[in-house]
DNA sequence: TATGAATGAGTTTTCATTCAT
DNA sequence: AATGAATGAAAACTCATTCAT
């Protein structure tokens, strides 16, 4: 019976698009919580009403609160990473290039404070360190590959490409941690062009080359 | 009987002695689970265990964990300070003494990476968050200041020392947690020459002045 | 949808008498534990054993240890007076309703001994004092209040009627004790006799008001 | 050699009363404290220091905190014993050895709440029970006794001695207790003299005898 | 599939008792 | 004998996880 058995997969194909759905919600309300009350202080209760479910339904979709808080940064990781192709794919030249990176990030950090936080503040502590430093890792790599860039267009030229976007890195951190601490007042586009002017002050490139 | 007195004196002096080494014995323990666990994750048993007391022990000097944990920050703070002003005190000139103050926060971090952690890892959780605040925000007074006085003595320029002062705790911060994490291999000395030049890619003031 | 709404508000309303009950449950056997030993000496777990239920599912119920006492000793307080007034109110006559009042108290603590002892015993710990003292100062009432309508009705004198409703209290609370700690032999209807017929033996009306 | 023998016999005798001084400053010391905040809430160092020495020596004169309960009520029980037969034993005629009784039990309490509490309030829990009935027995039996004595004298006649005693009692304890409680503002003597005149209001002897 | 009541292991803290000085 | 620092058993309370409905 074809009909019986399309009915079927049908159904389960709508279950399945169900339970992510599901599965996205409780992220979404986890990364809010784990984001503002840290890992160890957030209870599975507090994600399962901000998802509002009930706790026991968590269970069914995740194995345990470790689980729901490994997915959830995954979840970010991946999010941030769309963002980012998405808004510097139509930009061209190096300067633009580097300083739209910055500004998405700044802004994807100012608009997903629990994000940051759940990545660079609360996954600090012991047993999710390792997945910190893979995402940490993973963005220098992308400031690297821009300013190799940069350096292959001649437009740029630095001996440590490999600590120059370390220190990009750092400067995006503290930017970001500062606005969320409200430590200054800046907003993230200017801060994108400081950091930018900051990078540019490495260029070893001598400007009179610029000279016709 | 001046014998007796000057003796029970003598014990009550000795006591307190003996109070005060064993209160610094569960700090510098605290601040090494602490600093590995953090702060939730840390059980009051585990800093006794490392201090080689008994639980119950704890309490004899300590309120409660959040007091020892409230210590132990306290402390660190103190002794950060006091190994600053110890090494930067003979140097002079303004790119040396910054130099200087990014090398030895750099080699304490690195010799004390528990005491990195504890203030700008664990602390960065939900109740300890202003105590960390005003750890970072003191760095950066230190940092602007000097700058500051490279600019009274003429050697250096920038318009907004503020944020050169928090970039350059940036710097720091990120080359400390690398070292911590072991996801660069640099060594303290390198990375504050690293840094100076950094900083000092940044000044305004034209060399040409110099000449002359 | 009628059906399902009226089936959801079903289920919440069964689960709210299945929640009172299992206040309930938890009351009573912590009246038993704490009349037995003492709210002190009363560990949460006993309330649960007794209850048969596990010591966490108390918190469901209840905030703290303390709370579980409070409003065991509240429903203790309305479950006496309920009674009391169910058996007083049909009797007529001074004397009889003065007996009958003393026959139901007797009787009831009889019947409830954890409960005497709750309130009047174990109460009288430093910090439940003021309720212990509550409680009394209400029997005292209702027994002044009855003595006051045997004056009013002229079948009874007496020239300080608090401290004659006082009296009657403490051989209530006497002959109690007695028979809870087995220090005597009578029964309640004994005592309530006994008890009348001291009260009524201060009586000042002449008597030979009553000839003609 | 004597001489030593009996100097060292000296030594322990001297030792022996200076220990029974500290034991007595103890047990005043434990009497005030359990009295005032209960068993289970006095803290073995809250005796200590109220002995003004240090915790361990407690238990150079005591196995332990339920043994130092148990001295301290015995104590309490002879001392009083001794207070009423010392005053008790110059008055005569029954109606006036009463009274006296009465005060004099009253006024003890009045002077001694820590006492009280210590024997009536905080000695009801479920371990210390049986010392209470037993303290509580012997004072019933003094009444009896007493009254035995005016039956015997030809002044009084009760068919029910044991129960007038008892009764006695109850009113001795309650009057004691609204004292303690402040729930009344008489005073021991006033309120002897209430409790005689109950006491003879059950008097059953014929008062015509009394005519000539 | 969803629920939320129930569980009990695990956490902080207290305090009677011990014991080295 | 006296001390008081140290101990660790025990208590109140929390919360991740299970499971009957």
């Amino acid at each position: 019976m074809p009909a019986v058995a399309s009915s079927l997969s049908a159904r389960v194909r709508r279950n399945e698009a169900l339970s992510e759905i599901r599965t996205g919600e409780i992220l979404t309300a986890a990364t809010r919580v784990f984001g503002r009350k840290g890992y160890e202080a957030t209870r599975a209760e507090d994600i399962a009403a901000a998802a509002g479910i009930a706790k026991g339904t968590l269970y069914l979709y995740f194995d345990s609160k470790e689980a729901i808080y490994s997915a959830t940064v995954s979840r970010a990781c991946r999010e941030l990473r769309a963002e980012l192709e998405r808004h510097t794919a139509q930009v061209t030249g190096f300067q633009e290039k580097l300083r739209t990176a910055l500004q998405v990030r700044l802004e994807y950090w100012t608009e997903n404070q629990s994000i940051y936080r759940l990545l660079l503040t609360v996954g600090r502590e012991q047993k999710h360190r390792r997945q910190t430093a893979d995402f940490l890792r993973a963005a220098q790599r992308d400031y690297k590959t821009l300013l190799q860039d940069g350096v292959d267009a001649g437009e740029f030229a630095c001996d440590d490409l490999e600590q120059l976007a370390w220190a990009t890195l750092d400067l995006v951190r503290g930017a970001s941690e500062r606005r969320i601490d409200k430590l200054g007042e800046s907003d993230p586009r200017q801060d994108a062009l400081r950091i930018t002017a900051f990078v540019l002050a490495q260029n070893t490139r001598r400007p009179s080359s610029r000279k016709r």
